[in-house]
DNA sequence: CAGCATCCGTAAGGATACTG
DNA sequence: CAGTATCCTTACGGATGCTG
């Protein structure tokens, strides 16, 4: 392992300590629908109704609760089109999209051993 | 972005999809205190002690439900000495190096960027 | 279509006391 | 020291109905 707990806390200095930054931000990207909305971001502009449809099992309320978190945490951008019937469309920031470049490989070392970890039954 | 969510989607197939293993061990490692407590462990061996003082905040229950999780998930190994008083040590499996060696770079990144996204108070 | 308001159940999680 | 057992509260999150 090249970098040590020792260098992070240099950078971080409070990554255990409660209620810093990094944890309210670590808890917003890394919840549960934080990180599919994220992802199903990361290929582009969405709908409201295709993330909808996209994150599987998510609920309405979730799903605006999350994309407020994140928007408000400059993540997500979102833009509403003065139409009839109503156009939302949400993407990532550019510090959205310099996060998911460092999400991406964790999420794909998840999703290419989560047999392992998890037997799947 | 190098990597394209339709690239994930090859690879992962299902991370969209509810109850896959992928969103099971997510869950697990991007909870709360499963990122600070295998973070506890990247520079090492542990003792239960030194991580309920090490991982501020967390709780008796919380550390050893986090830990008996992220046990059966071969991410984190358990070595308890037959001594009085008892000492048990916690380390990272060779599968939970892995994992942190994707993660840290996500962690170095929030750290350095959490005052950013959520202002400083 | 894109939400917000409301109600409500469940379960995550905290505090405390106790044990090998 | 390293936990387990218990109680109890909060808040996450689902379902539904309504609105611009």
């Amino acid at each position: 392992m090249a970098v040590s707990l020792a260098q992070i806390r240099e950078k971080s200095g409070e990554v255990f300590t409660e209620g810093c930054p990094t944890r309210v931000v670590l808890d917003h990207i890394m919840s549960k629908w934080g990180v599919l909305v994220l992802l199903a971001l990361t290929d582009g502009t969405h709908r409201w109704g295709e993330l909808r449809r996209e994150v599987e099992g998510i609920s309405e309320k979730m799903l605006a609760s999350t994309l407020r978190t994140l928007e408000a945490d400059g993540l997500v951008e979102r833009t509403s089109f003065p139409e009839v019937p109503p156009r939302v469309e949400y993407s990532l920031t550019d510090l959205g999209r310099d996060l998911m470049e460092r999400m991406l490989p964790l999420v794909d070392w998840v999703a290419a051993n989560a047999g392992r970890v998890i037997p799947v039954g």
